[in-house]
DNA sequence: AGGCTCTTGTGAACCCATGCACAAAGTCGT
DNA sequence: ACGACTTTGTGCATGGGTTCACAAGAGCCT
């Protein structure tokens, strides 16, 4: 089934899946129905059959899926079986919160090396690594072991460092600056951009404004809740829809 | 024309053409073609061309569009004429950060209050702002002006601290904690995660390397592989396309 | 054994998004 | 004034992803 081609959109899910299924691990859980898997991760059943199916899933009918199976299933597949390395360039603002994270070890990411160019940032020791300059980085990367970039630096600085960790050797990086990143082919790139995410915000939320002061479908409907919804008409929680 | 419904997949790109705009605005320049846009964007000019009709563009035909007006309709859009209070809750690691991220004023996000419930945190001023209790939530949120949330707490309090910020009227919520919000229609949740990012990159970082062990057109396979993939599915070579 | 209940896996319809290709519409040079 | 050139805006085809709905399979109970 399921050995090339799982389609993007599915990859993207596999971690809150194997999240859920963590959770239900934990709980004691021995199988977890597609219904109940799909509600601890937000999505709906269906959609969580067809993306385990895409990976040639073990479920059995009547029962579920196998909780312990499936979480190893899901963990080979994004590679969590290995422990894969992590360099962090720009350990400043953003950087320092980064190499203090925990939600990287717990998931089989190892912080091997910190890296900065400025004067009074490089020697410091965060979390237990040294801050280096980006001159050592041959040192820290092994060619054997395939390392994920996380770039952190200033926006007009983010090319460059990019470019010297590709040259390095590395092929997978996730960049926190708002920029857009040129990469030979071969390189993934992904980029988390805050701004971003705050004014899609903000463009559903004047959306929701202009639609309350003249909404499309009822026109004769008298006054509509003055302020949006009430927090407890937990009727049905409702995911809240993203992408 | 593009009044309503602008698809969300070209909301999620307007923020990039918004920097990109920016930056030929600073370079000088008057007006841009689709090409030199999508360029500086990232993106290819059919999909920015089709992105901007959805808004009703005022593009002229053999010219190009006018870097001014369209920088400022694509804001206007975006909700970037009026500034938009954000609240930061959980003042840690991530927290820390967050408050002192000189990307939020410059796009029109005034950050206007921090709040923490570490004994501790409580009282200290993190960016010329205090940090408050969660208590005093009502205090700086003003009914009439809309008001993003932004979580930055542990992942087994953001449900709770969710739900507090939806009960004070806070319709707009940007996630950190690698968890699933349930929140009541009408309230938009984004989630920015981390940890899904790095293992996305190592789902594809394995995939090119287990395609470089087996290359594609190599029908057939004399042993089996030492590790890589399941034995069920050594079947079906299906000549798979680079991405 | 047989029927009942539960749940998976998937075919098929639908919807959204991408990319192509080109006519319409404008500018510029002469 | 006009023709050559440039670039937009969009119709259309294609593809990916989501959702529905249900038959096939698995356990359980009598
Ligand atoms: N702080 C945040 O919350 C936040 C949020 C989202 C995105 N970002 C983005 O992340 C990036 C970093 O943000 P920050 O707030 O940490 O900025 P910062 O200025 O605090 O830190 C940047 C660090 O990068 C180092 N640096 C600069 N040029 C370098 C180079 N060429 N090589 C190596 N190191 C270099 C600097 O010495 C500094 O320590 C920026 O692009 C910012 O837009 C930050
Ligand atoms: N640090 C990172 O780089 C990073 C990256 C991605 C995601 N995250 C996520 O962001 C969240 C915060 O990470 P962190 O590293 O800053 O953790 P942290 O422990 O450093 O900070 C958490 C803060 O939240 C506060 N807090 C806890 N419960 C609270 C409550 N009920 N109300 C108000 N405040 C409360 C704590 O006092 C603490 O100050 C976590 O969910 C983490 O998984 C962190």
């Amino acid at each position: 089934m399921g050995t090339v081609d799982v389609p993007e959109a599915t990859v993207a899910r596999l971690p809150q899946y194997l999240r859920a299924l963590s959770a239900f691990a934990d709980a004691g859980a021995r199988t977890v129905s597609s219904e109940a898997l799909a509600e601890a991760a937000g999505v709906g059943s269906a959609k969580l059959r067809k993306d385990l199916s895409h990976l040639g899933s073990y479920g059995t009918r009547g029962v579920g899926y196998d909780v312990e199976q499936l979480r190893r299933q899901i963990a080979d597949r994004l590679g969590q079986t290995t422990s894969w390395n992590v360099v962090i360039v720009g350990i400043g603002n953003l950087g320092h919160a980064l190499a203090g994270y925990g939600g990287f070890a717990s998931r089989g990411f190892r912080v091997v090396g910190l890296f900065d160019d400025g004067p009074q940032v490089v020697g410091e020791v965060v979390s237990g690594l040294p801050v280096r300059p980006l001159e050592e980085l041959g040192e820290v990367l092994r060619p054997g072991e395939p390392t994920i970039g996380v770039l952190a630096v200033p926006a007009e600085h983010a090319q460059g460092v990019c470019d010297r960790l590709v040259a390095a050797g590395v092929t997978s990086v996730l960049n926190f600056a708002p920029t857009v990143l040129r990469v030979p082919a071969g390189v993934d790139v992904r980029k988390v951009d805050l701004a971003s995410e705050l004014q899609i915000l903000a463009f559903h939320a004047q959306r929701k404004a202009t639609r309350a002061v003249a909404p499309l479908p009822a026109p004769a409907a008298p006054a509509a809740a003055p302020l949006p919804v009430h927090p407890l008409d937990a009727v049905r929680p409702r995911v809240g829809e993203v992408v």
